[in-house]
DNA sequence: CTTCTTTCTTAACATAGGTGAATCATTTTA
DNA sequence: TAAAATGATTCACCTATGTTAAGAAAGAAG
């Protein structure tokens, strides 16, 4: 069974784990490799599956009326990555998601998804917590959006998710903070000289 | 008990609700009421409590280094509102929580939160979904503010959130957006001379 | 290696939205 | 009611970021 999913179970629990639980994670999900650059979920589609990446890294976005694609997510490993509106309510979903790197990582379906949360509470409250802390996360990033300007949100992203710039190409990075590629290297090319 | 909370326990866990739960809502939270631009809770300290209106509205709002204001969230009857990375972590919070008019809400403390939760795993999961919408909802809000102009998201407010449109001062609507007051009293003379 | 593709940088110019200041309108309070 | 406070609008001007276009650098593929 997945060590890494473990590990996070364990710490978000913060407790002894019944051994059931590994063996119900074994049976309501499973375990794919992609190549690079493959998309997982696409646009209008219902989005099928959360994908918890075990190695390699994943992103979602969404292109506008316009053509203009915006990066909703970035994720590498031990990241959750899904079209929540989507998978967890159904409806036709409006981003798409594509690996960035080779990628394996475990899926779990929508209905494996309820019937795990109505196996053991113990899920239901994983992955409240898990929700719990995500919306935290996303507070923080709107807040950034809507009230710093976009130097002050990538030293923010450098600082808080050094292992993404290393990573993920910087027009996606871009795109995350709201900028066009133009303006990051903008950006960049100022905070050097400082 | 609250009708109104009642109500959406109904609605989201979508299954006859046992007597119990409501017994145990009962002692594990507490209504109060406040005037009208009372600070509920104050950027710096612990957010003690998440808030569920049962009249009224409130909102959150976050003072950057510059010292501009940014509304973080809008709540009126039925919504939920906290800091939520102080709330579920017990860090000091960023936001300010204020109410806008006199407003009579229901109290839950961390401690009870997590008694609540431990109570009778019905709660894990009716707040496991509630984050889930409130992830998904946010998923569409970061969406809007970095991939379409202001016009564009003031429009899409309009439309999903009639109801704020009416209450809420203009202001705060346009710092919700991400703009200043002056540049949503533009956008909207340009809408209504089209 | 060499070529092709993808990503990054630079620069000149354009624009959406910010700033500051004044005025008007509307609520609240005395 | 009058006075004061709050909220909305308008305008002239400014600035951060977008746009378009070109070329440089870095990676991937043959």
């Amino acid at each position: 069974m997945q060590e890494t999913l473990i590990k996070n179970l364990k710490r978000v629990l913060g407790e002894e784990i019944p051994e059931e639980l590994y063996e119900l994670l074994q049976q309501y999900s499973f375990e794919k490799s992609f190549d690079k650059k493959v998309l997982l979920s696409e646009a209008g589609a219902d989005c099928k599956y959360q994908y918890f990446i075990l190695e390699g890294s994943a992103y979602s976005y969404y292109v506008n009326e316009k053509g203009d694609k915006s990066v909703i997510e970035l994720a590498i490993e031990e990241y959750w990555i899904t079209d929540a509106a989507s998978y967890f309510t159904g409806k036709p979903s409006v981003a798409n998601i594509k690996t960035l790197e080779p990628t394996r990582a475990l899926l779990i379906n929508r209905e494996d998804y309820d019937a795990l949360c109505c196996a053991h509470p113990l899920f239901d409250r994983f992955f409240r917590i898990l929700m719990q802390n995500a919306l935290a996360s996303l507070h923080g990033r709107i807040l950034g959006t809507i009230s710093e300007d976009a130097e002050h949100r990538y030293r923010e992203f450098s600082r808080l998710r050094p292992y993404f710039v290393q990573r993920i190409p910087q027009y996606l990075i871009a795109s995350y903070l709201g900028i066009k590629p133009q303006s990051l290297s903008r950006i960049r090319k100022n905070l050097f000289q400082k």
